[in-house]
DNA sequence: TTTGACAGTTCTATTTTAGAACTATAGCCT
DNA sequence: AGGCTATAGTTCTAAAATAGAACTGTCAAA
């Protein structure tokens, strides 16, 4: 499998990975979330090569994540904004974030708190079934081929 | 940024990315949740050259994700299952399963469902706050520095 | 005794990433 | 006018990771 093949997998997972898996993609999207949105600010926080970043953002803009807003125009200059699409990975980035709380913390504590403002307390992200409402677990789970996988044929 | 600086950094989603942030970890991890558990298996089913899968089944091993268990004495052999640690990554599998559903589809529908067995009916994943049950979204939420943070001095 | 299954390891070629230097536009200061 | 700074990139070479193929070792079954 070669990586100009992955986004055409049938597979919504294969999908995924085609664009966001790679760790500074990830960590770019971290800076979005954490509302970092131009070229310089995003190199100076993740001390990222300026050839990768740019890449990459590109990569992002292309897919539809980012989107490339002008906010000078002379000289032309521009900002780099979450669209739908991209607002849309905030639970990819938060089970991430709530996984290395987890598993991957030492004795300080962790990095970051969350604070709902909806409801204004610290919390924690949980994954629950859109139609019973209970937290999810992998061995609670059985998988069926949908249409696009009958359809492939396998 | 060099990768083996990355777990070390007081970021949990850094931390994360340092473990399964990279494409072939993320689809073989894809294919434990499948009950994949055999070196040939996932070749096979992945297409991963031998090298990569053997390393990346290593570092998986070193991390807690997956144990090495021995299935057979003579010749002497081994399948990966998942610990309750990699059981605790199927959040993230599924939130990026979902949005790749989302957003990365196709005319053919999607390539699987899902089935709640606690409750029977076919099922979304859906990211809620642990203190209200209500559904997450990103412009809800307001970011505090935590212990390590404020310990690393930032 | 030969073949095949399984779980890797080893080798070279190609691709990707790191790191540093360079380019371009324009405002501001003297 | 001339030089400095800020911003957003591009270009170059060296180092690291990945792809692809071949090879190793153990044992069972034919």
């Amino acid at each position: 499998m070669r990586w100009d093949t992955l986004e055409e997998e049938t597979c919504s997972l294969a999908r995924t990975v085609a664009v966001i898996g790679d760790r500074w993609t990830l960590l770019i999207l971290r800076e979005c979330f954490l509302r970092v949105r131009r070229f310089e600010a995003f190199q100076s926080s993740l001390q990222i090569t300026r050839h990768l970043l740019s890449e990459r953002l590109k990569k992002l803009v292309r897919f539809g994540i980012l989107r490339r807003v002008p906010y000078s125009d002379a000289p032309k200059r521009y900002e780099y904004i979450l669209t739908q699409k991209g607002l849309d990975l905030y639970p990819i980035i938060m089970a991430m974030v709530h996984w290395g709380d987890a598993h991957m913390g030492d004795e300080r504590g962790r990095p970051l708190l969350h604070e709902h403002k909806t409801c204004g307390k610290l919390f924690d992200p949980v994954m629950v079934c859109s139609e019973c409402g209970e937290a999810l677990h992998a061995k609670q789970v059985h998988v069926h081929a949908g249409p696009a996988r009958r359809e492939a044929g396998r």
